[in-house]
DNA sequence: TATTATTTGTTGATATATCAACTATATTTG
DNA sequence: CAAATATAGTTGATATATCAACAAATAATA
């Protein structure tokens, strides 16, 4: 189609990208193990490097709100991926561990995740990704900002 | 938090900036229009600027699911914001029009439309932004080839 | 210590994303 | 023209995003 984008701006490209990018990670990660979404392959791995974290932690983490960690939480624990125990010391967290089932899974995502990275930045020279960073994170502070005026 | 980011690429950077950017869309849209989200707006812009597209090409067009649109429309459609007619040469398309309180709420978001992307742009030369385009493309080529081996 | 305020996580409601199945209509083809 | 195929859009199921209201537990404070 040779229609303009619709709103004339890179920021149409960059929620594209995202899309794009989401569906290859879901591509792959369907081809080495089943059922599993992209969302709760993120939790996964997030929850395996920082054992210790809330899930408030974890929400802040990957951008997501803490309703939404509740429920991708339950679903992991659902198929068996995760367990979640009491908190020692506070009674209103949970203790989150990966089943050996959720590490099994995990170990199988591994090279999907290198292969989903290298897939999407193939082709990028260091000194372009550092470029790119950048100017992402002057958008995101752009957008971060407090409103001028209320 | 000093925790290193969870797949330590700009992958992950990019989703924070598109998710910061969309919390600022929204928030800017709710100032000046009451119950409308940041997707329905995006509609309305495109079917003001190109009222002959299907829904099916207006899906492509914004790279969503052609079920979402449905469902979105569906939405206008019951705020009165938009009508959706028989299509005089195909019976299985629509004819979508905005109503006047469509073209009146759009009228209302054009200011907040490019309020939000030159908050999201602020400070970044056209030069950078060229480079920043670039670089997206080449991510989406990279997501959108067929995977080299099954 | 009793009260108040804050924090952690859950739940409900609504919107969107994705996939698959489905209906109705158009188009192609034999 | 009839049958097969393709296309446009809808609907159902499930997952996630967001917001608000909520319960339970903890922390702060008077």
């Amino acid at each position: 189609m040779t229609i303009d984008t619709p709103t004339q701006t890179v920021l149409y490209t960059l929620e594209q990208a995202i899309k794009t990018y989401r569906r290859l990670c879901q591509q792959n990660i369907d081809r080495v193990v089943d059922k599993l979404t992209v969302d709760q392959a993120l939790i996964l791995i997030v929850l395996d490097k920082h054992p210790a974290l809330s899930q408030q932690q974890i929400a802040e983490l990957v951008f997501k709100d803490k309703a939404s960690l509740t429920r991708i939480i339950e679903l992991l624990v659902q198929k068996g991926l995760l367990t979640r125990g009491m908190h020692s010391a506070d009674r209103r967290k949970f203790e989150l561990h990966l089943t050996p089932q959720g590490q099994h899974t995990l170990a199988q995502l591994t090279d999907t995740i290198l292969l989903n990275q290298r897939t999407a930045l193939a082709g990028l020279s260091e000194e372009e990704l550092v470029q790119f960073h950048s100017t992402l994170q002057k958008i995101i502070a752009n957008c971060s900002t407090p409103a001028p005026c209320a």
